[in-house]
DNA sequence: GGGGGCTTGTGAATTCATTCACAAGATAGG
DNA sequence: CCTATCTTGTGAATGAATTCACAAGCCCCC
């Protein structure tokens, strides 16, 4: 669908407006206009028409849009109309907390398996999902494709378990090591760095008039 | 410091700087060039000269950079060189694995206090700090002032949360909690929305030929 | 059925970020 | 001391993202 190269930022932007569409549509509003979604988002409603503009037309002249149908488009347009099977791994204090959350099955990421490589830690339970041999990978994405793999493991290993990940097939990631990793063009990996997102704020607090 | 508003991708870039860095420095290399940085990173030597000049001059022609003392430049111009007084709010699942995060400490960011409304968690200790019950947190900051406030509750009460710190007078907020906060525009707040990094993933793994 | 009041969709203008390209220093070696 | 070789620091050029501004379309009401 989408002619050109998408930013970022428009990107973050329509997980932003899908988020209050569906505000909207819990208060049971039907319709919307770009200057309420601006508002709500902290942006200008130019900016929204531009962004929903490089997917097609949504709404309607004098009117505004339609929650339901523009909250239909996005879940489309971002990809969210399908389940995704997710693997953890690393089932450490960030990993398990991962493996609990509800607001990753609520929007269709569906959590299929949990894996480490210390063996006090594989055959245990967490939230009815048995923590598995990291080895065993190759084999369960054989058998049942993977998506999306998080990895949960300290630095120095993420790395390593990287390469395992793509070795077994897995073309997504997302890695929470506060590291800079390596995969192959045809891989899709994305790093949450919360020591860069604390230095952002040790940053903006220092240089406050 | 900086004469003009600098880029939160500046910012960013700084940071991984930071690391390779400190990487350079344990690995014994005492001179390193912006070529090499850029390498690192996987961007390109201009780039990380365009990023320093906005803080000064740092490196000498035809050489390249003093690791070390470049490392202390970048510590320094991030807001590292002090200790960060930390709060977290809301001790759950990512709340715990937050306050028991080394990564966290390392930079300076010391977590002081935990806090949470839950009768049944109150004056548990987790890691060696008690938690203590929110309403607290406005006399504590008084007698002992806190910079930042990691807010982990969920999102129905989380800008409730952010109210009564901010009333507290802590001016620096980290939130998990998926949603658009609003605070006064003296208080730096910075969202990290795990949401929306999944739903960035599952529009590229959507939008791939 | 025509006019007034809205709001979209989108080229054009502007602002912001990155890349280019080169003069200015610095070093090393003869 | 002079030349050859590096690499920085930075204006100028390019490219990307946001904002402006307005024609086109839709609805409602008279
Ligand atoms: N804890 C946090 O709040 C937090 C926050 C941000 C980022 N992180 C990052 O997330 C990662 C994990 O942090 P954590 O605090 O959960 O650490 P942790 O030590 O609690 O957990 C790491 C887990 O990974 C497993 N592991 C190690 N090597 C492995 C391998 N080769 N294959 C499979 N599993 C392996 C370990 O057995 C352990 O269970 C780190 O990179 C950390 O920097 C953690
Ligand atoms: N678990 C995860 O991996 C994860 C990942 C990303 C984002 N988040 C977000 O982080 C937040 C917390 O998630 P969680 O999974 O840890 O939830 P959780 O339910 O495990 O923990 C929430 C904690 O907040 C406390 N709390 C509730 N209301 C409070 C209040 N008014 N004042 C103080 N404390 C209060 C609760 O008692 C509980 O201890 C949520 O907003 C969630 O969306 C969680």
């Amino acid at each position: 669908m989408p002619l050109k190269r998408i930013a970022d930022s428009t990107v973050r932007r329509l997980s932003l407006y899908l988020r209050f569409l569906e505000e909207f549509e819990n208060a049971g509003l039907t319709t919307v206009s770009s200057d309420e979604l601006a508002a709500r988002g902290g942006t200008t409603s130019a900016q929204v028409r531009k962004d929903l503009s490089f997917f097609g037309s949504f709404g309607k002249r004098g009117l505004g849009y339609q929650v339901a149908e523009l909250t239909q488009s996005m879940r489309r347009i971002l990809g969210l109309e399908r389940d995704w099977r997710v693997i953890i791994v690393g089932i450490g204090k960030i990993g398990s907390a991962l493996a609990q959350y509800e607001g990753f099955q609520q929007r269709g990421f569906r959590v299929v398996g949990l894996y480490d490589s210390d063996p006090a830690k594989i055959g245990r339970e967490v939230y009815n999902l048995p923590v598995l041999p990291i080895e065993a990978i190759a084999e369960d994405n054989r058998e049942r494709p993977v998506d999306i793999a998080v990895i949960a493991v300290p630095a120095s290993a993420a790395q390593r378990v990287v390469d395992q990940v793509v070795a077994a097939g897995i073309t997504g990631i997302m890695s929470f090591a506060p590291i800079q990793l390596h995969v192959p063009a045809d891989v899709t990996l994305n790093t949450v760095n919360m020591a860069m997102e604390l230095e952002r704020l040790s940053f903006a607090l220092s240089n406050r008039e």
